[in-house]
DNA sequence: TGTAGCATGTAAGCCGTTACATGATTGA
DNA sequence: TCAATCATGTAACGGCTTACATGCTACA
């Protein structure tokens, strides 16, 4: 109760809601599918340690699994008192404010310190770079097809990539406009 | 050449470069109205210790302003050194991807641990929240008219501001989205 | 007279990253 | 047999925040 946890340590903890029981190494992945596109996906050695405060606050249990076939590893699932405290995470006061860190944004801002050219190679990157990652975020999409309707494990986690395919879509049609913008200068 | 300080340093920097001499204070005034929207706006501590790195490196040169009626304060200038420092840093390779730290997605995410009203309440208060912050960030914009023009001081910063309004009108857009999806789940 | 804004810092401490270290298993 | 992946950490360090400390000026 009130533990006052960072949010990372809660992000990890609710990616073990899902149903199943992950080793560090798993959850690194799965938070690299899903925290990466709206959060930041932590360092694997910042999951283990974050993962050892958890454990240590009793809201995940660690187990070693020794099915036969593999080498025995530690495997985590989130307690009871890991869902009391979530919960009550999520219901603690406004959410916050999202806090962007844009180096795209950031550097247009002060594109008179450079040339024309640069601001919009700059942007043409971006634009490149978002197709990327909204392939990667569609692919993740995808995955979860069949298991996304009300009431599903999937149902929120396909909200939020919609959300985020929506949010790149809408990025590179801004970034377009002011590229068409910039080049309407000459 | 390559003093590789962080970026926050270079947004700073790049804050002194259109034309004026600011104090600490104001640095961090300026940074609240421009930087918060898209990277984040340091503490007013921090604003000291990097304008103290950056005088160090000679990228900013601090002088005393003894004008009449005002008690002296120590305002600083970009040097022409922080000038190619900072054109040199903006052409060093691409700018990066950016990060999103989104506490409303990261909660929705794990929205099948709480009941639905409390998503819907979530998503709710960020529809507020965004009426405030583009009205904040209109009242930056709107402050920027008449310079705003093709070679004109504020062409860069206007853009990056159209920028956000944009970006908040398309998180309001998607937010309601989901908003309707979730409640014709019932 | 008192409060809000202007102005400038120091100190402690957490979050998170990179670099480093180690070793088992799987498949080409 | 060699490389990639699985698996688990430790250590050092940087960035940034919060809390604390100080004092002046303008104004209601």
């Amino acid at each position: 109760m009130g533990q006052d946890l960072p949010v990372t340590s809660y992000a990890l903890l609710g990616l073990l809601t899902f149903g199943d029981e992950l080793t560090g190494y798993e959850l690194k992945q799965r938070a690299d599918n899903t925290l990466r596109f709206y959060w930041s996906s932590p360092a694997m050695s910042q999951v283990y340690s974050e993962l050892a405060r958890l454990a240590q606050h009793g809201l995940v249990e660690p187990f070693s699994d020794d099915e036969d076939g593999g080498r025995p590893t530690t495997r985590y699932r989130i307690t009871g008192e890991g869902r009391t405290e979530l919960r009550s995470w999520m219901e603690d006061g406004p959410a916050g404010f999202p806090v962007l860190k844009h180096p795209v944004a950031l550097r247009l801002l002060i594109g008179h310190v450079g040339d024309a050219a640069g601001s919009a190679r700059l942007l043409r990157d971006y634009l490149d770079d978002l197709e990327r990652q909204r392939k990667d975020l569609d692919d993740v999409r995808e995955s979860l097809r069949g298991r996304d309707a009300a009431g599903q494990v999937f149902r929120y986690p396909a909200l939020v990539a919609d959300w985020g395919l929506a949010y790149y879509d809408s990025e590179a049609r801004i970034a377009r406009d002011i590229l068409g913008r910039l080049e309407s200068d000459s």
